[in-house]
DNA sequence: TACAACTTGGTGCTAGGATT
DNA sequence: AATCCTAGCACCAAGTTGTA
């Protein structure tokens, strides 16, 4: 029988690990791979999972959901054979930290009425999206565990995170009067400095869109009045495209907002700058390998 | 909910003007 | 003549909208 099918949350020490013998790499060693995770009640209906393959290991949390199912995620990896990072290689401690944490942003009723009278509150709906992430990592876990996956997780995360941000962008654009790749041109001629001018081959290798494209966008825009086509002197096969005042009023407006919004999302993260540096070394390095 | 029509924005190709 | 660069055109893919 599958663990999900016990109709009520499992008891601290129902048939499960202790806590001890999951707490060190040394203890863990004594353990045999199998398919399910070694799970630990660390609360009436709350999880810790550690799972051990032939190739990986990894922490996974559990939450008694009812009828005897539960909803699960994957932590991270075990410091089994790599020291902890507290990103994506969690120790013990760190996984057990983790897992509050997702507990804590869960207190949907799962609980039933435990979680209200817990003071336990429902996290924004944005974390749907991230609950779904999770369970793709947690399908390719369970479906070949003999596999390491981890990073499909992490690329996932590093995409959808793109998508928020141009999501964000979109928002911006609209307020500013432009679409979003209009917004990217207004950008890239104001981070350009004074007169705020480039040639339309610049703009659009920068930009990583096609000469066509380039050119519909500065016909939009001229029509609009943000930029204008100025002859190069030094190269009369050229032309420069260069902001209006227009233009550059309306990029000064996009980029204070989109400080704004970054400066709160920042806030809502409580990333340090220690932490920011940290995960920026390590996209880094994916980036440098990656090919 | 499924499908078709329509819209939008992009790509690839190429013509043509200007310069080297 | 060769090269560089811009911009126009046809086509494609994805998203949106309207309808049954």
């Amino acid at each position: 029988m599958e663990d999900n099918e016990h109709m009520a949350p499992r008891q601290a020490s129902d048939g499960h690990e202790d806590g001890a013998s999951l707490a060190t790499p040394e203890s863990r060693a004594a353990l045999q791979p199998r398919r399910k995770p070694y799970w630990h009640a660390v609360d009436t209906g709350r999880h810790l999972g550690y799972y051990k393959g032939a190739r990986s290991a990894s922490w996974h949390a559990r939450l008694f959901v009812g009828a005897g199912r539960y909803e699960e995620i994957l932590l991270g990896k075990a410091d089994d054979s790599a020291g902890a990072d507290g990103l994506m290689v969690l120790n013990y401690t760190q996984a057990v930290a983790r897992s509050h944490e997702w507990w804590s942003g869960k207190g949907r009723g799962v609980l039933g009425g435990a979680a209200a009278r817990l003071g336990l509150r429902n996290r924004p709906k944005r974390r749907v999206q991230t609950d779904r992430l999770d369970e793709v990592a947690l399908a390719w876990a369970r479906e070949r565990p003999d596999l390491d996956l981890s990073l499909v997780g992490l690329f996932l995360r590093i995409k959808q995170a793109h998508y928020m941000h141009e999501r964000r962008l979109t928002a911006i654009s609209q307020a500013v009067g432009v679409d979003i790749g209009e917004l990217h041109v207004l950008l890239a001629l104001r981070r350009a400095g004074a007169p705020y001018a480039m040639r339309p081959t610049d703009l659009f290798k920068s930009l990583l869109v096609t000469s066509g494209a380039m050119s519909k966008r500065i016909d939009r825009m001229e029509g609009m009045k943000l930029v204008a086509r100025v002859a190069d002197h030094e190269d009369l096969r050229s032309s420069n495209i260069v902001l209006t005042e227009a233009g550059v009023a309306a990029a000064d407006k996009a980029i204070v907002r989109i400080a704004d919004g970054l400066a709160v999302l920042r806030a809502e993260i409580g990333m340090s700058d220690a932490q920011f540096s940290e995960a920026d070394s390590y996209i880094r390095r994916i980036l440098s390998v990656g090919g």
